[in-house]
Parts: C-alpha cells; sequence; structure tokens
DNA sequence: TTGTATGCGTTATCAG
DNA sequence: CTGATAACGCATACAA
C-alpha cells in the first residue's frame, strides 16, 4: 500500500523527467505525441493526481474557488435556496476541474479579511452567495484583482446572476387581475435582504403601472425571521386595515403560510375572501393547506450561470460586468383559486 | 496594497528570522518571552496568517477535516438533515482552527478512491457524512490511519455518532399506547438507508415486546423516494388492509404527510380515525394540517460530538471505536390528539 | 535562545 | 523536444 505517489515516482517508471511529465499533464509545452500519450496513459493507470497543496503553492492559479456568505455564515448551509445553490454550484464546477472551499470568517484564532482569505488560500475566483453591500471587506474583495461573481448583492464592476424578481412579482400580480382579484396587497420580509428590496420594488411598480393608490394598508414588511414573527406581523397588520384587499403577495412561502394561517384565525377565507401568493416554491408549498400558488425560482440556472460566468472571467480577465437576470416561473395553486 | 504577505516580511519586520517567527507561531520550541509576545503581537497587528498550502504541504498535518458523502453525493448540501449536520460540524471545528473541505468523486478528469484523494489532499481526518458499508472504497479509507468518524454507517473498528432511533421509535409506540391506541402499523422509506433499517428494527422490537404478533398489514415500506412515491405506496397500501389501525408510525415527516393525505383520500380521518406520526421534525412538521407529531433529532449534537470524537481521534489515535447514540426528544402535536 | 539550511511536491525557466 | 534547476512559503532539525 503506496503511501505517497509523486511526480518523481511516475517519472521514474516512465523513464522520463518529472518536468516533462508535469508539463503534459498541464497541458503546456512541446512535447512528443508519443511519449506525451505514454505518460497520460500511465499516468491515469496509477491513478496519479498531483497533490494538491504543492500545486497550489508553486502554480500561478490553485483550481480552486472560494465561497463567501456574509451574514447568513452560521447556518448557510442550512438554508433551503442557499444550500441548493452552492451545491448545484459545487456539482457544476467539479464537472470542469475545480474544487469549492469556505472562505471563513475566522479559523481558530485567525480573523482576517475576505480578501486575505483569498489570496491566502490562492483562490482562483470568488462566489459571493451573499454580502452586505456596506461591507468594506466586501467592498475590498470586489475591487481586487480576483474575479468575483455574486448570486446576491449588485455592485458597481461585479458580475451579478440573480432571479428576476421584476418579472415574478409581475407574474403574480397579473394573474391576480386576471382572476378579478384588484386590491391586492404585499407583505414582505426584512428589508435588509436584497431579495426583499427588489420585490418590494416591482410590486410599488406594479402598483403605479396599475394606477392604484398605495395606502398604507397595502404593504407591510416584517423585521423579524420565521414563522413566529411572520404570524404576528400579519395578524396585526390585518387588525389594522380600513379596507380589506382580495388578494395578497407575500414575498416567501415561509410568510405567505403564516400569513393564510392569520388571516384564518382573523376570520379570513383562503382562497374564497382573500388569494395569497407566495415566492420560492419549497417543497411544502404544495403540501400546505391550501396548497401555495408560488413563483419558482430557477435555483441550479442560477448556480450554473455564475459559476460558467466565473470561469470565464477567471480565464479572462476582459468580460463586461454584467447583471443577468434568471427567469422565474409561476406556479398556480390552491392558495389563489377563483371561486 | 500588498498582495503578498510571508513569514519572511514578518521576520524582516520585527528583525529576526523566519524560523523563529515559525516556531513562536506555532507554539513550539524555546523563544523568550519577550521576542514572542513581540512576534505575537506584530503578527496579529499585521494580521499574518501562513499561507495555506505552503503549510499543509510542509507540516505533517494540514489543519483540514474532509467530508465523504457516498450515494448522496449530489444534492448533499441541498438535504436539510445533512445540510444542517455539515454546518454545525463546520461551525464547530472552525473555532477549533480546522478548515472543511470536500473529498470529491471526481474532479475534472481526475478520478481517485477517497482513501487517495484524502492523502492527496493531506487531510488530519475524514467526517463520513453517508457511506456504504459495501463500497470497497469505503472499506479502504477507514481501515486506513486515516481517522474516520462516521454519523452514518457502522462498521468494526469505526467511530460513528448517531441518533437514537431506538429511543425515537419506541417513544411514539409508548405515546401511542398510551393514548389508548394499541394496533399500531409502521410505514418506511426505502430500507437501503441505514436510518429506515434501523427504524424497522426498533418498530419490530416494540412488536415484540407488546406481544403482538405481526401480520403482512403492520409494516410496509416504500422503495422510491419522495412525496409521490410514498403517497402512491401509502394508497395501496391502505386499500389492502384486512383490518385497519389505530395508529402509524411514520418513518419520516414526509413520509408522514404523504400517508396522512392518502388516508384522508380513502375516506380516514387523522387524528379521529388513525394516529399519525412522522420523524425528523422537520420545519414543516408544525405547519402541515394537521400539525404532525414527530420525533426531533439533535443534529447540532450529532455534529459536534462527531467533531469532537475525530479531533480526540486526530490528536492521539489509540482511542477505542464505538456508536455513540444521541437521545431523541418527541414532540407531540395533532396528529396524534387523542380524542 | 536564535538563525540557517534543507526539503515538502510542484511548476516554470532555462540550457542542452 | 527534453532534462536539470530554481523557486513557491513554510516548518524543522541542526548549527551557531
Amino acid at each position: 500500500m503506496k503511501t505517497k505517489f509523486t511526480i518523481h515516482d511516475l517519472a521514474a517508471d516512465l523513464s522520463v523527467s518529472p518536468g516533462t511529465v508535469s508539463k503534459v499533464l498541464n497541458g503546456k509545452g512541446n512535447v512528443t505525441e508519443e511519449t506525451r500519450v505514454r505518460i497520460i496513459n500511465r499516468a491515469k493507470q496509477l491513478g496519479y493526481v498531483a497533490n494538491h497543496s504543492a500545486r497550489i503553492l508553486k502554480a500561478k492559479h490553485s483550481w480552486t474557488i472560494g465561497v463567501v456568505f456574509s451574514d447568513i455564515a452560521l447556518f448557510g448551509l442550512e438554508h433551503p435556496f442557499f444550500g441548493s445553490i452552492i451545491q448545484a454550484f459545487k456539482n457544476y464546477i467539479e464537472e470542469q476541474g475545480y474544487e469549492m472551499v469556505f472562505i471563513p470568517k475566522k479559523l481558530g484564532n485567525n480573523e482576517q479579511t475576505y480578501l486575505e482569505w483569498a489570496r491566502n488560500k490562492n483562490v482562483d475566483g470568488v462566489l459571493i452567495l451573499t454580502g452586505d453591500l456596506n461591507d468594506p471587506e466586501m467592498i475590498e474583495l470586489t475591487q481586487s484583482d480576483i474575479p468575483c461573481v455574486s448570486t446576491d448583492i449588485v455592485m458597481n464592476g461585479l458580475t451579478t446572476v440573480i432571479s428576476d424578481d421584476a418579472q415574478g412579482i409581475d407574474l403574480v400580480y397579473q394573474h391576480f387581475l386576471s382572476i378579478g382579484r384588484n386590491r391586492i396587497y404585499a407583505m414582505s420580509g426584512s428589508t435588509l435582504s436584497r431579495a426583499y428590496q427588489q420585490r418590494t420594488l416591482a410590486y410599488e411598480s406594479c402598483l403605479k403601472q396599475a394606477r392604484v393608490l398605495s395606502t398604507p394598508d397595502h404593504y407591510i414588511s416584517s423585521d423579524g425571521y420565521g414563522y413566529q414573527a411572520y404570524y404576528d406581523v400579519a395578524t396585526s397588520w390585518i387588525k389594522q386595515w380600513k379596507e380589506k384587499p382580495e388578494a395578497i403577495i407575500a414575498f416567501s412561502d415561509d410568510i405567505a403560510m403564516a400569513l393564510i394561517r392569520a388571516l384564518e384565525n382573523q376570520g379570513y377565507h383562503v382562497p374564497q375572501d382573500i388569494s395569497v401568493s407566495g415566492y420560492d416554491d419549497i417543497q411544502f408549498a404544495s403540501l400546505f393547506t391550501p396548497s401555495i400558488t408560488t413563483i419558482k425560482q430557477n435555483k441550479q440556472a442560477i448556480a450554473e450561470t455564475a459559476a460558467t460566468f466565473l470561469l470565464n472571467l477567471i480565464q479572462d480577465q476582459n468580460k463586461n460586468p454584467q447583471v443577468h437576470k434568471i427567469p422565474v416561473r409561476l406556479v398556480i395553486r390552491q392558495s389563489t383559486d377563483s371561486i
């Protein structure tokens, strides 16, 4: 059971020099076709793979992509949306021969900025899963020479790949109009989140386009997070209505669920009295009672598009940064059944 | 904007040798207290952290833990249970100064065994999140000199940390008895999964202890995966019953939900006619109608216990492997309301 | 107690 | 076209 197998061993086995082996395996330089295939075949046969650390240490690039979460650092992988994005991203880049590593905030006693960590690990590029526009570390990172792509924040000079929130809200709004529900309210989560900000803007723009005068009744946002917080906010909102809506757009499925229960407890029936839509199409949107009309985001497309952009950036730097929007889809269920 | 900052720079700045700096930062050897604090302070001030790759390449250990998934490799992070475990594990080991890396099956064109990858990356230890007992690669890995801890498979010589499935099933079973439901059936997912196997055994042992003669009606398992598959299996199972149960233990919350809907569509009321329990306490268990009585696993304890064992193993090799069971908790909700 | 030299396994730059 | 040789940045044995 060989415990270490280096490029020297492989070279010795083939009676060539380590340098030649290296060149062949990295597809560089001029080598006879004959020795090339000899080396390639033998390497495959023996299952030789260059030592990761040695390679990174010496080479200009590391075949490694760093992933940065900011605020959600402690539960990022638990979050179904981000978990899915990360997984799809990882699958995609691994196919291309890249590895994914996490860029920590802190490791044991060592604290550094994102950029310092990224340099320390020699990552070829960085995926910014979630970020804070105002975080100086984030700004430092995005403005560095390290290629970055974001699936969250939009910044000058940064390539971003996100769901088309405006399209999503518009699809729902139009759907409500089409089933004859004209008085349409909206409930958002914390407006610290970029997604909720975007959906809020999109909603306002729908109102404007429909020439509806927005009243205080129309819109509420919950600063808190989680079912109970949403439920409480929804309940007090409902109680304060001067006029009741015919439909409500909730900016996430979680919010929709809490809102529906709150409505029911205040004596409203969904969808008979009030239609409610969600956002995300989490697994349980279809299992809730009533099942929830929602917007399905294409997480895989987001991840793979982001990965593609990032790998392109890594390969040639002169790409124009852009914001790329991934289309969403309306999924109609019981919570907006027209009677 | 310094682009690289090495131990040499730090040494030069302090007018000492790189060797001394290295010794101090790694807590080795004899150094004057005075120079020690000087170096430490300046390092912290300048935010110096040793280059990751260079360090791994040279040192005997890498401060890196590899994570192996087997069958679930393609969606591991999307799975709420595994996502949570990974996240908690990562948080814990990062506090201890360890990093987490994924051990791939395949990277670009390079394919190696788990053990080869682990050696290639110089990991200090491996967390086996899920594994296949019969996979030769898995056997090779666990029998190597690399410390391994599993949160799934149980193998001779391998330390494993898992939920106490027997306790979970027993808690539910006793709960049913306590509310006067004596004819108790069970529905499992694919018995290829270790967890479902364990729960099946635990259920059988409950029957035996209660001196109940098991009939073909008592137990069904679904080979498929996902709501629709469970629903279909449940429906045909229900139709074939010779005698109807008073309660059913579903081995996951997903199964419980599908089962409840299937029961309703066959004319049964839950919990009035039949009580149903789930397993896992996923977020939606409390939001489903009816809300689902379930078993809550302590994912954080599993992850942190596994991490603790693994770090211990890394620090001194002569620990006895053992299977460590983490207690679970019964969460009672509407789906088992006694009338 | 401190500094110096060596090598970890690669890749890249040279001569040959 | 190929082989020797010098870094990459660090940790460590050993010399000072």
